[in-house]
DNA sequence: TTAAATTAGTAAGTATGCTTACTAATTGCA
DNA sequence: TGCAATTAGTAAGCATACTTACTAATTTAA
């Protein structure tokens, strides 16, 4: 009734991309999960629910006040129906204010309130800290390594992605 | 009516935390991005819609053909939840059946179909190619630098995700 | 200068990836 | 043995993260 995988479909316990382990998707997916899961430890109850999706939006608009939804989309990579979404909620938590631009009125500049602000200020660390914890395992040295491997291969791999970086200036 | 924000809130041009560029959890993000995106690309219509994640599901049920969904979860890192639609779907697909396991009547154990197992051997090739491409900014050895380092984070934490590897045997 | 092309934003649809809450089945322990 | 605790799976809800398709506004170019 059933028939048995061909060799070539199990997993290989070798060092090649025989095996899902080894392959930099199913890595990559992992770590990013770790991140998640490491950031909502770490802010906790202090985010008032806050997402690192939301905060990376809210660092945008606190670096870049006054521009667009599809500016800052492309200044922490996003598309631009999804920060959309993500700007909804995060007017609706009171933390963004949004208005139509006087220059473009197609345009939406958004903006940091004082909430939004004294948030940022408050999670920030926290925010800091569960990004170290997720690599804790590596030496200082590896650490620095893999960051600086980490951005070489995003930026230039950048095009790749459906919604690139696009920074401002 | 509108405060300018804090020197410190602004995105720095350094290289420490101060800016989003230089946090892992933004760069693993983008990689996951960019990952998704050259699957998409590479696997297209080959793949009949088929996603990475469903993807890395058959190669689970290949390599653990039998298993019920809780440990397929395992074996790659899912939730229970997640895995249960992404299974769904699969069987809609005609990759996959699942089956009542004999030995406990809470687990549905799941096998590939002829289907499947075609479409893992079609487009298996093609994944390994957009897996290379997406680091295809790396030189080889910090391919290889940059892989075991990244195997050594995910290994080291693990448990810090919500759906931590859990390898059979 | 007006028509075509582009752009900003939203809407609807699909697929992860979690959360909490629940049912049903099994296990363990007193 | 019998009841409590655990376990497998699903359901419902929410937040990304895309796709295509659309409206409205602005730019470009003939």
């Amino acid at each position: 009734m059933e028939r048995e995988p061909a060799a070539g479909e199990r997993a290989s316990s070798g060092s090649s991309l025989n095996d899902v382990y080894d392959m930099p998707g199913h890595l990559l997916r992992r770590m990013q999960q770790i991140a998640v899961s490491t950031f909502h430890d770490a802010v906790g109850d202090a985010g008032h629910g806050i997402t690192p999706v939301q905060y990376a939006c809210l660092r945008a608009v606190a670096a870049y006040p006054g521009e667009d939804q599809v500016r800052l989309a492309g200044v922490i990579a996003y598309d631009k129906t999804t920060i959309g979404g993500v700007i909804d909620r995060l007017i609706q938590k009171g933390f963004l204010k949004r208005t139509i631009s006087e220059k473009d009125r197609r345009a939406r500049v958004v903006h940091l309130t004082d909430t939004g602000r004294n948030l940022l200020a408050r999670i920030t660390p926290l925010v800091t800290q569960a990004q170290n914890q997720m690599l804790s395992g590596l030496s200082e040295q590896e650490h620095r390594d893999f960051m600086r491997l980490l951005a070489k291969a995003a930026i230039t791999a950048n095009d790749l992605s459906r919604a690139p970086l696009r920074p401002i200036d």
